[in-house]
DNA sequence: GGGCAACCAGCAATCGATTTCTCAGGGGTG
DNA sequence: CACCCCTGAGAAATCGATTGCTGGTTGCCC
């Protein structure tokens, strides 16, 4: 590899010469920095990102610590995240802590130790590991879940209103004994989402009956069971539920159980699901602009890399019911 | 940040002596040894890795170079090559590069520039890429698509066997006028699913005409629009689409136009599509063991970088034929 | 008891880029 | 004409960990 040594000797600069042209830094002679120039393209010279990296103490990568990257949602968010990442300068480190806080602990700890310039986490639990990055003063970004007791940038969607417009929908549509499938009780957006599901079923003067709601794990197998056992104990004759994944599972159950959609139960899902139309019956959605929202919270972070007192500002994007075959009868 | 010299000094020893007992070396005294790990824990010393690699000159990160994050195929891909290099010890940074070699090219500078460990690449299109990492003796392995003029380490699936079981299936349905929408000639892979396509069609002593082969570009609108030709211009009763996102952009398009499957066209996609089976009618696929894919291309990493000079080697994995209600009448 | 080997800790060099400090030289001003 | 200021380039320190080399100590054997 060639050194910033190799390029100073060849052009008869000092190294210090050649990194003030390479960083365009203005206090150079021009013909010496056209000399360099020179010699740095005859020998094809890159800088060592690590080096520079030490010296700087700081490094141009971002970690985006996702749950699940299975999962079309948040894929979709990784997308936007990185188009505006390499627009600032920055490369994506992509983490999977697949909804397990020790992993996400481990990667908390590897962008510590790599000096990473910023994080984008899709907390999985408490806030212990989002603390211990702040505390650090890493930038962080929390994105679709927020956490209790840290003082973050957070991108989030109006959870609860989606909920509530999604569950007031199957009530209009008829419904009577409507089921909710939430996820793991400490996820904010299971918390939310069925906030709002109990809030849209008050609202029209329902009871809110325990029996009714189960908790399950965000997985497609988790609904499918959570849907099993509705159908086994409490007969619902419609179903809302609370991401993407669950979704597809409570669909399947009810295909496997020869339950009709809509007619015998129908459904709702929030988060969008890829090819939701093809399904058939198309699935009704609560849908999410979930490239907007890796774009903002990348966007985010940007502004805090560049000015890292300011306040932390919390981001609310807008969620849209998406009514199609599942959900009327 | 607490350094090995803050360890040092607090351990009254050597940094050198820190360092290999951070290491794991057998050569420091047990007493001093346990003296240095008292101070290490009493001050929360982490080791920083961007020191670290810049006097080892090489990190602990995988560059994997995809064409698509929005594509399931490659995710599950990742899911796979993630699970072992955590094993491993090696963190992955995920790159899309979007199916565009300029992108590609700037992944694979920033894999140099960072002293990547070792780079998982599905090249799209020439070899250069490809090579420059070769050159710069960076462990590379291909997978899912190959390149012609780099021998580096390749794990592939059996494409045209996989094409011809898929297009013979067709054949033995009824169907008579096969199309097939493959994707950029560049692409080894789209080449050869086309030619499993057509080998099948002569041992079945069919004609393989023209008009009925559109060439698209892996992706939905692709797809769909390869779709609309061939029913405009050449009326198949059949198609067979060489990747998943294709697949669905053909279905759309059928389902669109009130063309009824299997009854009026017979589908059958390459790749698996997630919740095919929910899709109405259900899709018939050739699936390929995604997740294995990427795992195998890991372990291959892993080898590579444990012995940088053994002969290149290239895996071929399995597909298998799922067929459900999209081909048969 | 002396000599030699083995062991082990520390010094210092090193990785490659950045940046502070220093100093030479040119130009302007009194 | 002398002095000062300013510009710009180079020398050297620095980031934090690793590692070859050196030399002191211990232990074993004759």
């Amino acid at each position: 590899m060639t050194t910033i040594y190799d390029v100073a000797r060849h052009a008869g600069v000092s190294a210090a010469t050649v990194s003030r042209v390479a960083n365009g830094r203005a206090t150079v002679d021009p013909v010496l920095a056209e000399r360099v120039r020179q010699a740095m393209s005859e020998l094809k010279y890159r800088p060592n990102a690590v080096a520079r990296n030490l010296r700087k103490s700081r490094t141009t990568l971002w970690a985006v610590i996702i749950s699940d990257v299975g999962n079309p949602f948040f894929t979709a968010m990784v997308r936007g995240v990185e188009d505006v990442a390499q627009q600032a300068g920055f490369s994506v480190v992509l983490c999977n802590s697949d909804e397990d806080p020790a992993k996400e602990g481990r990667y908390v700890t590897a962008a510590l130790d790599e000096q990473m310039a910023g994080v984008i986490i899709s907390p999985s639990g408490r806030a212990t590991h989002v603390n211990r990055l702040v505390e650090a003063g890493v930038p962080v970004v929390m994105i679709d879940r927020q956490v209790r007791g840290s003082s973050v940038d957070t991108v989030l969607v109006d959870n609860e209103h989606g909920a509530e417009l999604a569950t007031a929908h199957l009530i209009e549509a008829g419904y009577e004994r409507i089921a909710c499938i939430t996820g793991p009780r400490r996820l904010s957006t299971a918390a939310q989402r069925l906030r709002g599901y109990q809030r849209a079923l008050r609202a029209h003067g329902r009871a809110v009956p325990a029996e009714l709601i189960k908790y399950a794990d965000f997985r497609e197998e988790g609904g499918y069971a959570a849907m099993a056992e509705l159908l086994r104990e409490s007969r619902p004759d419609a179903v809302f539920a609370t991401n993407n994944l669950m979704t597809v599972g409570a669909v399947e159950c009810l295909v496997d159980q020869g339950v009709r959609i809509p007619e015998e139960v129908g459904v709702v899902g929030f988060d969008n699901i890829p090819w939701a139309h093809l399904v058939r019956p198309s699935l009704t959605t609560v849908g999410q602009p979930t490239y907007d929202l890796g774009r903002t919270a990348a966007l985010l972070l940007a502004e805090r890399i560049a000015e890292p007192t300011r306040p932390a500002t919390s981001v609310t994007l807008h969620t849209r019911l998406h009514v199609r075959e599942s959900s009327v009868r």
